[in-house]
DNA sequence: GATGAATGAGTCTTCATTCAT
DNA sequence: GATGAATGAAGACTCATTCAT
C-alpha cells in the first residue's frame, strides 16, 4: 500500500502558491497547479476533495505560518521598542521571503472562498499579539487610542514596506528599514 | 469604445464594481455583467471589444476618480498639518464611499490584466501629490526620508483606517478619526 | 434578436432517444448527445439547464406521447373487444414506430433521474385508461379482478409481442396479431 | 478469474446487484462497487479483468441461476396445469428475492455490455423449457400458436405480477396470486 | 445599436485502470 | 493477494465571444 505523500502535498501547495502570485486567483485552474506541482490532475482529488477545500486549507496553512512568524524570538524580557522592532521586522522578512503567500492571502480575502470561518481563524491567530499590544498600552508605551488602530497601523506599515522594497522603489538598507519601522513607531507609541 | 449610451455605460461600470465587490474577480463573468447592468451580453461587446479591455477600462476609470478625489478642496494657503488632515478625510471618504471600485482596484494590482501601462498610469495621476509631500519635506514639516516611504506611510493609513471602519471594528467619530489621522501624522511629521 | 429554435429541441430529443436505443443510459453522455444533434455542447445547455432537467424533459414528453397514443380513435360506441383489441394495436404499432422513446422509458425507470414526481405524471396519464377498464369491468366483460392487474396484463402482452415482433423471432402478420392479441383477451375477458 | 476468496467474490457480486438495483448502471462506478463490498478498488481487478468483465460474468452469473429457478421441483408426472402454475409460482418467488438480480438483467438487455454471446447464452438456458412447453402444446394443452408468444406471455405475466407485488399495488395473497396465474394460463391454455 | 441563441475551447471533477508497497 | 494512491482521458458544465435577426 502506498500511503500519501508528504512531499506531493507540499509540492501542491507550493505550486498554488507560485500560480496566485504571478497572476492572481482569476486565473488560477487545477490543471496549472497540477502541471506546476508535477502531479495528475486526478491527483488533486487525492488530497483535496474539490477546489473549494484546496483554497481554504492553504489559506489555513498560509495564515498560521504567517502570523506565527510575527513573534517568533521574542524576548518578553527586552524593552517594549526593541519587541515591537523585532517583530516588525519578523514579519517584513516572512511577508518577503513567502510573497506568494501573501499575494495568496491578500487575494483570497475578497474571494467566492472566504467566509466567516476564515474570519474566525484569523482573529484566533493573532489573539497574543493583541495581548501583547495592550500590554504595552497599558504600561503607556503605546497610544492610549483603540487597540485595533495599533494594530492595524503596525500592520500597515509592515504591508507597505514590503510593497516598496519588494518593487524596488526603496532598497533594502539598514538605514531604510530603520527609517520605515521609525514612522510606524512614533506614530503609535505614547 | 462607441459611447452610443451613456447610461448604458455607467451601468456597466456600476455593475462590474458590485459584482467584484461581492465575489472578486474570481467569479466575474460577462454574463454576470450583462445580467446586474440589465443589458444583453452581445451589448457589452459594442461598448468594450472584449471583457480585458472593458477591466483596463474601468481600471483607468476607478483609478483616476479615486486619486482626483484626494486633492479636492485642498486649499493651498492652509496650514500643512490641515492640508494633509484633509486629503486623509477627502481619501478615507471616497474609499468608504466607494468601496467597490476600492476592492476593484486592489483585486486588479494582482490579476492577468495588470500590466506596466496600468503602472504608469498610477504614477502619472499621483505626480501632483508627490510634489506637495516632497514640498513638505522640503520646508521639514515632513521627515527627511525618501518620499515613497512617506506616501506609503499615508496611503496605508488611510486604507487601513477605512477597513477598520467598515468591518466595524473602529465606529466612526471625530474622536476615533482624529486619533487615526494622529497615528499617521505622529509617523510621518518631522 | 435569434429565438430559440423548436427545430433543435426536437434534433435534441431525437438524438438523445436514438443514442439510448443503442447503448442504453450507461454510456449516455452529453457530448454524443450534440454530436448526434448536429450542435455544440453548450447549445445543450441553453434548452436545458443541466443533463438532469433534459432527461426529466425527455421522460416527460416519451410518456406522455406513448400515453397518448393508446386511446386514439377509440369509438365509445364500439363492442369492448373491438375497442380493447383497437387499443392493443395502437400500443403495439406505437412501440415499434418509436421504439428507441420505449427503451429510454424503460430504462429511465431504473436510473438515477426517477423520482417521486416522475412516478405521479406516470399515475395522471392513465386515468382515463383506468377508467374504461373499470367500466369493463362492471358491465362483467372483463374478469372481476383487481384492475392493476388488468391493466398490467394488457401492458405486459403488448411489452412481449412487440419485443418479439423486433426481434424478429414473430413475424408480423395479421394472423399472428391476431393470435397474441387472442393470448391477451382470453386472459383477461370474463 | 481466480477463485482466490469466494467469500469476496460474493461480496462483489452482491454489491453490485445492490447498488445497481438503487440507481441503475448509469451511475455504477468500480470505486462505489469496491466501497459496498469492503474491499479495495484494485482487489476487484485481482478477480475481475476489467469492468467489463466483471459485468459479463455476473450477467450469466444472474441469467443462469435465474433461469434455473424456474424448473426447480418439477414433477414431470403432475399434470400441466398443476406444473406450469408452480415454475409461475418459483419464478415470481424468485424474481422477488433476488429483485435486484432481476433489475440487473433487465439493465443489462440495453447496456453497452449487452453483447451476441450474451443472447446466446440466454437462448441455450431455456432449451428445457422451451421443449417443455412445445410438448404441452403437442397434447394440445396449451394454445397451437408459435411458442415464443406462449413463452414470452407466461413470462410477461411473472413480470407483471412481480412488479405489482413489489410495488404493493398488488397484496400478496394466495387469492390475488392465482387470479394473477389464471389470468396468464386463462390465456395460453387451449 | 441591441439582443440572446449558438459556439467550442476550457473548467472542475470523476473514474477505470495501474502500480508501488 | 490486497491495498489505495496515482494517473490522465473523458464527463458535465461554463464562458468569452460571435452572429443572425
Amino acid at each position: 500500500m502506498k500511503p500519501k505523500d508528504d512531499e506531493k502535498l507540499r509540492a501542491i501547495a507550493e505550486a498554488t502558491f507560485a500560480l496566485v502570485e504571478q497572476t492572481g486567483l482569476s486565473g488560477l485552474t487545477m490543471a496549472a497547479i497540477a502541471r506546476e506541482a508535477g502531479v495528475a490532475t486526478g491527483t488533486l482529488y487525492v488530497y483535496f476533495k474539490s477546489k473549494e477545500e484546496l483554497m481554504v486549507a492553504l489559506y489555513e496553512q498560509a495564515k498560521t505560518t504567517t502570523t506565527a512568524s510575527l513573534m517568533q524570538g521574542d524576548d518578553p524580557k527586552a524593552p517594549f521598542r526593541s519587541r515591537f522592532q523585532r517583530m516588525w521586522m519578523n514579519w517584513l522578512d516572512y511577508r518577503l521571503a513567502h510573497y506568494a503567500q501573501v499575494v495568496f492571502l491578500e487575494q483570497y480575502y475578497n474571494s467566492p472562498w472566504f467566509s466567516e470561518e476564515s474570519r474566525n481563524l484569523s482573529a484566533r491567530l493573532i489573539k497574543d499579539w493583541v495581548d501583547l499590544v495592550e500590554s504595552a498600552k497599558a504600561q503607556q508605551i503605546l497610544k492610549d487610542v483603540p487597540t485595533v488602530l495599533l494594530i492595524n497601523s503596525f500592520a500597515g506599515s509592515v504591508r507597505e514596506t514590503a510593497n516598496l522594497l519588494r518593487s524596488g522603489a526603496l532598497s533594502r538598507t539598514d538605514k531604510n528599514l530603520a527609517m520605515a519601522f521609525g514612522l510606524c513607531w512614533d506614530g503609535i507609541k505614547a
